[in-house]
DNA sequence: TAGGCCATCTGGTCCT
DNA sequence: AGGACCAGATGGCCTA
């Protein structure tokens, strides 16, 4: 892991703080903020790994530069609507292996992942629709 | 060298 | 009280 930020240390209250405070308050206070600087990486690289995961499993076109947090976010978000999209066809179409295309088609319903898609107020949904298809150097993702 | 991206620290807020 | 979450600030690394 790299190290940032080589002026701070982890104790992060060098400033004149704790100069007007009692030794023992100031040493609490530094070992709460030691402690929460902590638990606050130990998040971060949770969220980190999370993204990690789903720039594998979103597709790249050959990127040889791993997107960005804010790109993984937006391939996801039009990936998914594309995945959508491409079920909606086959099953008006009424394609072959009708039957497990409705099942897929159940499973990634809005309804079943209240979750993960939900429309607040019209500004969300219009946010959803101009986030539709997410444009990344020159590829595009239709849905 | 400027700009983008990122890791880390920090203080505030909310929740248990 | 303490932990989780969040957003702002800061500074390092990398690339065009």
């Amino acid at each position: 892991m790299k190290s940032r930020r080589a002026s701070c240390t982890d104790s992060g209250s060098e400033s004149s703080e704790g100069d007007s405070k009692s030794p023992e308050k100031y040493e609490t206070t530094t070992r709460r903020r030691m402690a929460a600087n902590a638990r606050e990486r130990k998040r971060m690289q949770g969220l980190n790994t999370a993204f990690d995961r789903l720039r594998k499993v979103v597709p790249q076109w050959g990127q040889d530069k791993k997107l960005s947090k804010y790109e993984t976010l937006q391939m996801a978000l039009s990936y998914i609507m594309a995945l959508n999209r491409i079920l909606t066809d086959a099953r008006r179409h009424n394609a072959p292996h009708r039957q497990w295309l409705d099942l897929q088609f159940d499973c990634v319903q809005p309804e079943s992942y209240p979750c993960l898609v939900r429309y607040d107020s019209a500004s969300d949904q219009d946010y959803m629709h101009s986030s539709f298809s997410y444009q990344f150097d020159g590829h595009q993702v239709h849905a």
